[in-house]
RNA sequence: GUUCCUGUAGCUCAACUGGAUAGAGCAGCGGAUUUCUAAUCCGCAGGCUGUGGGUUCGAGUCCCACCGGGAACGCCA
């Protein structure tokens, strides 16, 4: 299963140490880490289940295997220490030796460094970014957008076909609120509207269809504010507010519902709006994800399921699984030992209309008929996680036993600060900040910068490092933390160019860039690698070395910031490396020709992490 | 009310899934540039890991209770 390939240091002391402790090599290897400070040793082995086994003190197993691997000649080949500390072994192996093996693999696999081929012949669908028809692309898209792109290219670099697709939220009563909108605007006025301004007016439309409703929620919400409960007076004025707005509210709801259901029923004219504003929405979003260097296998949204729908029902409905409820066909969620009831699921509404989950159970159906997945994966927020249990138990229901291989990869929600108010930025509100903009703003920061610091750079030059800088800081800021705690958008913390940041790698990888530059020449196949033996170059390889370990951990827990602080760690080292040490006016030949193939690893390593998390690498800044 | 997340330095986050003295960045203070990019590096300071119990050789990590923050709770998506 996993195919991660080690280098002979590591082989070698794997297969000694499980040799001299009887222990299955990989068990061995499980436990072998770095100990917790450089120090140490590079390999450290605890002796806790040994000693169990032995019915031993751990030190004195520790000690006893130090003792035994010292005399061990070909362990001694590779290492330079071996001593116990107190219940562990701590290893230290030969600098140059393990700088060798390293950098050896890096210089042959090159970009593949780190790769796999576990995932050969296997496809993983990822469902991603999915934003909503006819709304912006806003700051609270950039998690799944980001997360989604990112777990597509983890998993291609593990040799999985991955098929990233767009389930664009294009179906709906939604929908039925956009043309209500549409329909109560002035005919001639809404196509000039449409024409200039294209999605910006459609938003303009919802929200203003909106605002009644969102309005009637304010002050619902007002009825459970403690002030106001406790007087009778202003509660009863709330209260007739709420029945004075509630009509109008109710006409609306019912109209765009109406106007949904002869969508769904196949009216002509309709259909064609609806086109047209799919066509204005996704011509708008291309140009960020263009911007953020994301493409998709498939735009099929919920729209596309829809004629498989009726069959779907009819065969749900035949094998009784579908069940009537209070007007609604669902598939009931209770376990018969249960002793709360569980809501059911709700496949066909009492008006005949279907919702977003028989959406997605045909989505679901269709992609494993399409793409054999093995696994189906959907990058969605954590206020669906109820959504998606429920939507995998309703396919486990139907009988399909790969109803297992469907993960919902859930995340924090980006939230927005409005004083001490901390709240879900949503399109309804108004508070969210479209991408475009906290893009722009980034750039724009980058922009000063750039000219400030490298002003002999072209200025064709500067603005595409710009772009891919301030680009990438927003990319990096958003994969620097893990998915599953909320962020406050703050327009300091994600706009800051400084510290554990995006430009901060890419002006490492800059940095080792310029140096290879300047050498002017191929950097040696030849070169004696064993020379490396300071600290800070060992512990640049080192870094470099975790690099394949670090992508399936990625892959594991569906986590891409775990790469993004591999990459800050590896960065620090070899900025560190960089200052105490020259490469090209090295003080021997040998040394120079080993640091320039260290330079080029690093240089190679850092763009791929890079790559990985969606952020580029420009070879100058 | 039920369920699910979450709480670590002033702030934003880590901690290799139960291992050694809990680490980074920002902000603050002090240093390093005749040098391959100072968008860098080094040092100082900053902690009862929300609180209280439990599990064991060992707990930020697992279990229970409580407190604070967020979210979901069928005909929206």
């Amino acid at each position: 299963m996993d195919t991660l390939k080690h280098h002979h240091v590591f082989r070698t002391l794997v297969a000694r140490l499980a040799a001299a402790t009887h222990l299955p090599p990989e068990q061995v290897e499980a436990q072998l880490r770095p100990p917790p400070k450089a120090d140490m040793g590079d390999y450290a082995f605890p002796c806790f289940e040994l000693a169990k086994a032995e019915k031993k003190a751990p030190p004195e197993v520790a000690k006893a295997l130090a003792e035994r691997l010292i005399r061990d000649p070909e362990i001694s080949q590779v290492t330079r220490r071996i001593e116990a500390a107190g219940p562990f072994l701590n290893i230290q192996a030969e600098p140059g030796v393990l700088c060798a093996a390293i950098l050896h693999q890096i210089v042959e696999a090159k970009e593949k460094f780190g790769h796999g081929t576990e995932g050969a012949g296997r496809t993983i669908v990822i469902d991603y970014s999915a934003p909503n028809f006819a709304k912006p692309f806003h700051v609270g898209h950039l998690m799944s957008t980001i997360l989604g792109a990112s777990l597509v290219r983890i998993f291609r670099a593990l040799g999985y076909r991955v098929e990233g697709v767009n389930h664009l939220g294009d179906w709906g009563t939604q929908c039925g609120f956009q043309f209500l909108a549409w329909r109560r605007a002035d005919p001639k006025e809404r196509e000039e509207q449409l024409a200039k301004r294209g999605l910006e007016y459609l938003v303009e439309l919802y929200v203003s269809i909106n605002a009644p409703g969102k309005a009637l929620n304010d002050l619902r919400r007002l009825l459970t504010d403690k002030e106001i409960a406790a007087d009778p007076s202003r509660l009863k004025e709330v209260e007739a507010k709420i029945e004075k707005l509630k009509p109008e509210v109710d006409a609306i709801d019912n109209e765009a519902r109406a106007l949904f259901k002869k969508l769904e029923d196949g009216d002509a004219e309709l259909k064609a709006l609806w086109q047209r504003m799919r066509d204005t929405t996704l011509q708008v979003l291309q140009k960020s994800y263009d911007r953020l260097g994301i493409v998709f296998e498939s735009d099929s949204g919920e729209a596309f399921y829809t004629p498989m729908l009726p069959k779907l029902i009819e065969d749900l409905k035949k094998r009784g699984i579908l069940v009537q409820d209070e007007g609604c066909w669902v598939i009931p969620m209770s376990e018969p030992g249960a002793k709360k009831k569980a809501l059911p699921v709700i496949v066909v509404k009492s008006d005949g209309t279907t919702k977003y989950e028989t959406r997605d159970l045909a989505a679901a159906i269709y992609r494993k008929e399409h793409y054999e997945f093995a696994q189906n994966i959907y990058v969605v927020d954590m206020r669906q996680k109820q959504h998606f249990d429920n939507l995998f138990k309703a396919l486990e229901k139907c009988g399909y036993g790969w109803a297992k291989d469907c993960h919902h990869v859930w995340f924090g929600l980006m939230q927005g600060k409005d004083g001490d108010q901390v709240q879900v930025m949503a399109t309804r509100g108004g508070s969210m900040i479209p991408l475009k903009d906290l893009l722009d703003r980034m750039v724009g920061i980058v922009r000063m910068i750039v000219r400030e610091k490298n002003p002999e750079l072209k200025p064709e030059q500067q603005e595409i490092v710009a772009e891919a800088v301030g680009v990438g800081a927003i990319v990096f800021w958003v994969q620097s933390r893990r998915r599953t705690s909320d962020i406050v958008f703050d327009w300091k913390l994600a706009t800051s160019p400084d510290g554990d940041t995006g430009p901060y790698v890419q002006y490492t990888h800059a940095r080792a860039c310029s140096i290879l530059r300047k050498h002017e020449g191929e950097v040696s196949p030849f070169a004696d690698l064993k020379v490396l033996e300071a600290p800070a170059e060992v512990a640049v390889c080192k870094h470099l070395d975790r690099f394949g370990e670090v992508i399936r951990q990625a892959a594991k827990d569906y986590e891409p910031s775990l790469i993004a602080s591999w990459l800050i760690e590896t960065a620090r080292a070899f900025n560190d490396f960089y200052n105490q040490h020259q490469v090209l006016k090295a003080d021997t030949g040998a040394q120079r020709d080993a640091r320039l193939v260290l330079v080029d690893a690093t240089r190679r390593v850092l763009a791929e992490g890079l790559r990985l998390i969606g952020v580029s690498a420009p070879q100058e800044m």
